[in-house]
DNA sequence: GATGAATGAGGGTTCATTCAT
DNA sequence: TATGAATGAACCCTCATTCAT
């Protein structure tokens, strides 16, 4: 029928009006936490009716969960854009790819990803990450004692890094490239005094 | 004379509500965050009625803030229950008073403790305690590469407490003991990559 | 074009809703002081839930004042119906079209308007007009004899009235009028009497 | 036994602690409307515990009723104590009594008298006054027209009183008494008004 | 008689969700 | 698809009253 392009049309227009929606998640969800931003908050931020965030999401909760997935989403992408390297560079490229990337979204990026792994929608996301860096310091991700203390070194680095966005960038990226790695030794060390059967020493002379 | 004794009697009583509600208020807020918490809930919990909250505490946030303090009181005297010794020593005491504290109380400390010094109540007593770690390792604190290196140790070493706790314990409280004072030499070399000017090699042979 | 009408028709459906909650709270603050009066009352009176009293009028307190105003407009526009005439027929006019107005709202207007300006949100609407009759008689409406005089009249025509209401009207409107105008006169002569140095003979002569 | 004695002091502290709640009541229900009131206000200014209300006086209700009571016997007395005198006297005499009583207690009195008889409670002790007006007057007191006039006094007598009250006095004594019987006149002309069948004539005489 | 801890009904408001248009 | 009016559950708080002491 005549329907077709139309709706095109109408599909890119709903498109774009859940991107705003999406956007206005993001920004609100960054502010404060989940139980505080209201549904109307994220809809005048937007600039549409609140009843669109149902419509779209189906509920508050989906596009609290729609937010945190797309940030998390470019946040690996970021985090991957490394180009090939020896390990000790690859692990670098990493740190530099999630401090880029949130020192340039320092206020969406601030609530929906250093919010130290309370939250459980964050949980998964973090651990792939984490079992991607053991790999590169060829380790095993499953030992438990290595697990926890790179979940703690995931903790500090955020701290370090929240820290670092809301002083405004007191030190240099690279500088801050090299404490993650001071941090990472410190907690493969720690593994060690966990579980003294893992062996760390490979791993560290990588950093 | 004969008045004090059944006044003693009825102040006791209202007390005795007081704690109820008071360890109500510990357990709920140890569950959910904040906004999740009703005021029935506590009163629930407590087994008495609502209104009491108020008449107690002056409300929610009075009754949060009562059990946030309660808590962080009865950590401070854990931590600080250290035997006169070396500093190392001294170091290692303050952080088995801190893991031995919260194993005995999980559950009402998990959030209420360990909850990443994102909430403004807790930021300053966890500053204090940092300002006393940096003085026991000889280190000025207002250093800003060493405070945020330090805040950034407190974060990994809450994370691998609460690890811990939720997954009952699998190590030895002094393997844990170890560990932190692994992390947290990994801080201080992590806080000399931020600031170079900063001499952290005494304080980390004092680890 | 198209969506006017749709619009329109949706804007309608809400203007008859909020008209029934005016209608509603008029009705409403008309039998009972504003601290008796339940938002439930309101919204069960027009049929609708009660949260749409906040919806509408932003609370209990924006509806009150939406309902005074409401009904001192309706009196106002009754009282200055006036045909132009001489000034003692202008002033006859006037009590005409307030006792006219309330006399036909009775229920409503009992205690929205005859409520002895004892309410803050009154005064002003009460007190334009006593300035517009002392123009009308020629005396200067800030002279404070008489304004103390002129309110004073104000209470005891409005209470003539309110009585006259509640017994469902015994006596004829202009036998009303007749005695309205022989109670300003009492005024006058007791302004005379605050202030000898008001002359008030002119102005009695009017009546 | 031995408990007559000491009973009759416990119930003179009794009674003084009524007395205190009385007072209390008194200035509470002067200062903000009945539903603004509190139990815990009164308590709090009789400094008592608020218990004692309820114990007292059965209740908010009653502690209501019997500041209303007490407040109107006093003026009642102040009213009467009028030395024998020729009727226009005597009615000046009454209206002397009444302003001097509330220039003495303006703040107790305003709301309590001044309420310009909206309330039911105070109806009835505002007609037995007005009765004995029209009796002084030499008037029927059970004519519709006439006490619809004497309320309509009342109001005007009463508004005048408060405003002259709260502007802390701006006229004589002596002057407000010439106003308040150049009110009652014009409210006995406008009986005549509603009523051509009373006369008001021999009245007015009087005035 | 006096206290104030305890109760619980009831208030106004917010807000996620639904749905007719 | 978009709107926002409408719903009603749930929240926190206030407060008159009761009652054990």
């Amino acid at each position: 029928m005549s329907s077709e392009k139309p709706l095109t049309a109408r599909q890119a227009a709903a498109e774009q009006t859940r991107r705003k929606l999406l956007d206005a998640a993001l920004q609100e969800f960054s502010r404060r936490p989940y139980l505080e931003v209201t549904v109307g908050d994220i809809a005048r931020t937007a600039g549409v009716a609140h009843g669109l965030v149902s419509h779209h999401f189906q509920g508050k909760q989906g596009a609290y969960v729609a937010a945190v997935t797309e940030v998390h989403e470019q946040l690996r992408e970021a985090e991957e854009a490394e180009l090939p390297a020896a390990v000790p560079d690859r692990i670098r490229q990493r740190f530099r790819g999630f401090l880029g990337f949130l020192a340039e979204h320092p206020d969406r990026a601030l609530n929906l990803v250093l919010v130290g792994g309370r939250d459980e929608v964050f949980a998964d996301l973090r651990d792939r990450n984490l079992r991607v860096l053991a790999g590169l310091l060829g380790l095993d991700p499953d030992n438990h004692a290595l697990a926890a203390a790179l979940r703690s070194f995931a903790d500090a680095a955020e701290r370090l890094t929240a820290d670092w966005l809301r002083a405004e960038r007191p030190f240099e990226l690279e500088a801050l490239v090299a404490a993650f790695c001071a941090l990472l030794a410190g907690a493969l060390r720690a593994a060690h005094e966990l579980d003294p059967a893992l062996d760390v020493t490979r791993a560290l002379t990588l950093l």
